[in-house]
DNA sequence: AGCACGCCGACT
DNA sequence: GTCGGCGTGCTC
């Protein structure tokens, strides 16, 4: 038997592969790539990934042959990756130049990256009794009138083979329900047998088909056309106009050929209504994939996925590296969303990782939002992508209508202007819901000393500090510090201490006492920090238990709220004047998302902007010619000053306890001189100073993509030589979306 | 990212 | 005397 060596990833932020050698007695059985293995690495035991296998040490390392060390151990359980999903990483770190050991950290479950050995808990579902018979049942007769909620969980339970509390979780059923059908004998709890899940005719709910509008026809095969091939499609569709149901149908050619769907929804995109129609249309084994999942939950869903026990997998931006390894067909549903992208260590995008994942392997993927990215709408329009559109709501319905209100002329009362007041009080005598929508949590953004003008600032983030009543506190919201609220002014010693502007809470308390006749309730990070009170409140608003509605964005993702109304924007200018040239685009898609939470086929919404500038051409054009018509004219401004995506950007952020350091850092690598790439910076980040850290940014930007990937590599090789190198924390981020961080 | 090693200040 | 603060450097 000849030497054998293996080249691994490591879960370390180090752009390299370690290597070490495989002893004799561990050569058999054949060790793979994609295996996990422990090794010591340093003073610790850590597990890697095995990226090579070879008979001799890679030409291309030139450490000393005495350094390398046996590998310690191989783990010989069943969670190996497969080949191609080890291409699909190695591809990802390549894309953003990124540590491959981090990107493994990330698509693997945590109790997968510990060297404690995992149980091999076979997953539970639960199950209709055998012997239950549906007919002449008492005790199901008695919960079908006396406990409706757990009746539907009964039959929703009995109509599957199998299906897990975390899934039954998120369709809103509580344990207390489980436990009651579970003490009558009616369901039990089994282990989830690790098969290739069946496909039938009957796992198809035909009766739960809706009709397709010729639009969505032609959408659905078009899709069915590019079932064996790759192909994107951009499905850009008006809220109402039925995306859901051409993913629905367009699923259905690759489940009835035993292949699965991968399924990528924003944060808090995954709501029980949505799941509930994906439930209803397939009976077939579903997986989720989201935050408040815990460690062996996630396992679970990685193993189904893995051995193909799941048709179905539904899931926040990790998922994308679900090691599915029948995937047929991507969906990426409000592609435009921010949070598919991660906002630190690997800043990925699910969406155009998705799109890479697609491509290797052939499949079609589609994606889908009423206000697509401009990077999506471009390659859409230059005929990169399919391009689908639904222009008609279901049913007869009229989209809401945009409206701005001009506040400069107008008397202010707590942030509302008296037509905004007007309309609020129409809107509830009609006994109907309005929404308003503030992105300010806490009481007031500062407090202020009335006499000398001191501003409590945050000593690590020279920001000031965020007001919130409740807690008595003064909270950085960047850095998260928190302070007492001084009883004087530190600076003056003046009593007279005031907060200044408004805040969510501050907004909740001034509305509560101008409209006392009816229910106010609040919902943003702070209302809903206690597990399972969102969706408390979200039920709680939509029995109508609640008139008026304060919220942050938090409000204008995912949920729709059919009686309300009337959507009131306090502040609209926010975006208008940002240095950042993608605010226009997020403020407009935040604004048309907005405007989908209202209203109902016979009932309208409403939505009303308050604004200094009612003349600005970008509200203008967004209110009277509607999205699509302001991205085309935005892109066309893009492209006059070659910003994304008519060019391609790469961001170099450097942080250090002294400001000159990642300054200086980024300086030198602007002195290497690169083809056809253009750098911007160093510049102070928008935030200098951060938790204590000074930041700085260095923008890299070219005409395509090829010339940014040379570049970046140039600038990499380079840094090892960077005198400031190991004086400040740098970081890379392709494709950066929000350059405020 | 960890973790060790090392070099200085304030405690039993 | 030594406990522990975090700067620096290394990991096949």
């Amino acid at each position: 038997m000849s030497e054998q060596y293996v080249q691994v990833a490591v879960p370390v932020p180090m752009r390299q592969l370690f290597t070490y050698q495989v002893p004799k007695e561990m050569q058999t059985p054949a060790i793979h790539i994609g295996e996990r293995i422990a090794v010591s690495f340093g003073a610790r035991q850590v597990i890697a990934l095995v990226i090579t296998v070879d008979t001799a040490v890679d030409d291309n390392c030139q450490i000393d042959a005495k350094k390398i060390k046996p590998i310690s151990k191989r783990l010989n359980d069943s969670f190996h990756l497969s080949l191609s999903l080890v291409a699909f990483l190695k591809l990802c770190s390549n894309y953003y130049h990124h540590p491959i050991g981090d990107v493994f950290v990330q698509a693997l479950p945590k109790l997968l990256r510990q060297v404690k050995k995992v149980e091999l808990q076979p997953p539970m579902v639960w199950q209709k009794a055998k012997t239950v018979n549906d007919e002449h049942n008492e005790p199901l007769a008695k919960i079908a009138t006396k406990a409706p909620k757990q009746f539907a969980l009964y039959q929703l339970i009995a109509k599957h083979q199998g299906i897990s509390w975390a899934e039954l979780r998120t369709l809103g059923y509580s344990k207390a329900q489980l436990t009651a059908l579970s003490s009558k004998t009616l369901i039990t709890q089994s282990k989830q047998k690790p098969c290739q899940f069946s496909w039938q005719e009957q796992n198809l709910a035909q009766e739960n088909k809706q009709v397709l509008s010729t639009e969505q026809a032609i959408i659905v095969a078009a899709i069915n056309q590019t079932l064996t091939q790759f192909s994107c499609h951009l499905i850009d569709g008006v809220t109402g106009s039925g995306k859901t149901e051409v993913y629905l149908q367009a699923m259905e050619g690759v489940l009835a050929n035993h292949q699965q769907v991968l399924v990528i929804v924003p944060e808090i995109g995954l709501t029980p209504q949505t799941l509930l129609r994906f439930e209803q249309r397939f009976n077939v084994p579903i997986n989720l994939h989201h935050s408040n999942l815990n460690d062996t939950e996630r396992l679970d869903t990685w193993l189904n996925a893995q051995q193909g026990s799941a048709a179905i997998v539904i899931g926040t931006r990790s998922a994308v590296f679900s090691p599915l390894h029948q995937l047929g067909m991507i969906i990426v549903d409000e592609e435009h969303d921010s949070s598919l992208k991660q906002q630190d260590s690997f800043r990925y995008h699910a969406r155009d990782i998705a799109i890479l994942r697609a491509r290797q392997l052939n499949i079609p993927i589609i994606l889908g939002s009423a206000t697509p990215s401009f990077e999506s709408l471009q390659n859409a329009l230059s005929g990169k992508y399919q391009y689908h559109q639904l222009r008609k709501r279901a049913g007869q319905s009229n989209k809401a209508k945009i409206a701005l209100i001009d506040v400069a002329k107008q008397q202010m009362e707590f942030g509302l202007s008296g037509t905004l007041k007007h309309e609020i009080k129409q809107t509830l005598a009609r006994g109907e819901q309005v929404l308003m929508f503030l992105n300010r949590r806490g009481y007031a953004p500062a407090i202020t000393c009335q006499e000398c003008h001191w501003l409590s600032d945050c000593q690590r983030c020279d920001k000031p500090y965020t007001f919130h009543q409740k807690q008595k506190l003064l909270i950085c919201h960047h850095c998260g510090s928190q302070k007492r609220v001084p009883k004087q002014c530190p600076s003056c010693g003046s009593i007279r201490i005031a907060p200044v502007g408004q805040g969510t809470e501050q907004l909740e308390q001034r509305i509560s006492e101008l409209f006392a006749s009816v229910n106010v309730v609040r919902i943003d990070r702070d209302s809903t920090r206690k597990k399972g009170e969102l969706a408390k409140l979200l039920q709680e608003i939509t029995e109508k238990k609640h008139q008026l509605l304060i919220g942050t964005q938090m409000l204008a993702k995912g949920h729709h709220f059919p009686d309300v109304t009337l959507v009131a924007v306090l502040d609209g200018d926010g975006a208008l004047f940002s240095f950042d040239f993608r605010a226009s685009e997020q403020m407009a898609q935040l604004l048309i998302q907005v405007a989908g939470r209202a209203g109902r086929a016979s009932k309208p919404g409403k939505v009303l902007v308050q604004t200094n500038y009612p003349d600005h051409p970008l509200l203008q054009d967004l209110v009277h010619n509607g999205y699509q018509h302001f991205a085309k004219q935005a892109l066309v401004e893009r492209k006059q000053a070659l910003l994304p995506p008519f060019s391609f950007q790469a961001l170099f952020r450097a942080e250090a306890n002294y400001p000159s350091y990642p300054e200086k850092f980024l300086r030198v690598l602007t002195e290497l001189t690169l083809n056809n790439c253009q750098f911007a910076g160093p510049v102070p980040a928008a935030m200098e100073k951060k938790a204590g850290k000074f930041r700085y940014h260095l923008i890299l930007q070219a005409k395509s993509r090829k010339e940014l990937h040379i570049a970046i590599l140039q600038l990499l090789a380079a840094i090892p030589n960077n005198e400031w190198q190991n004086k400040v924390r740098w970081s890379l981020d392709i494709d950066p979306i929000d350059l405020n961080w």
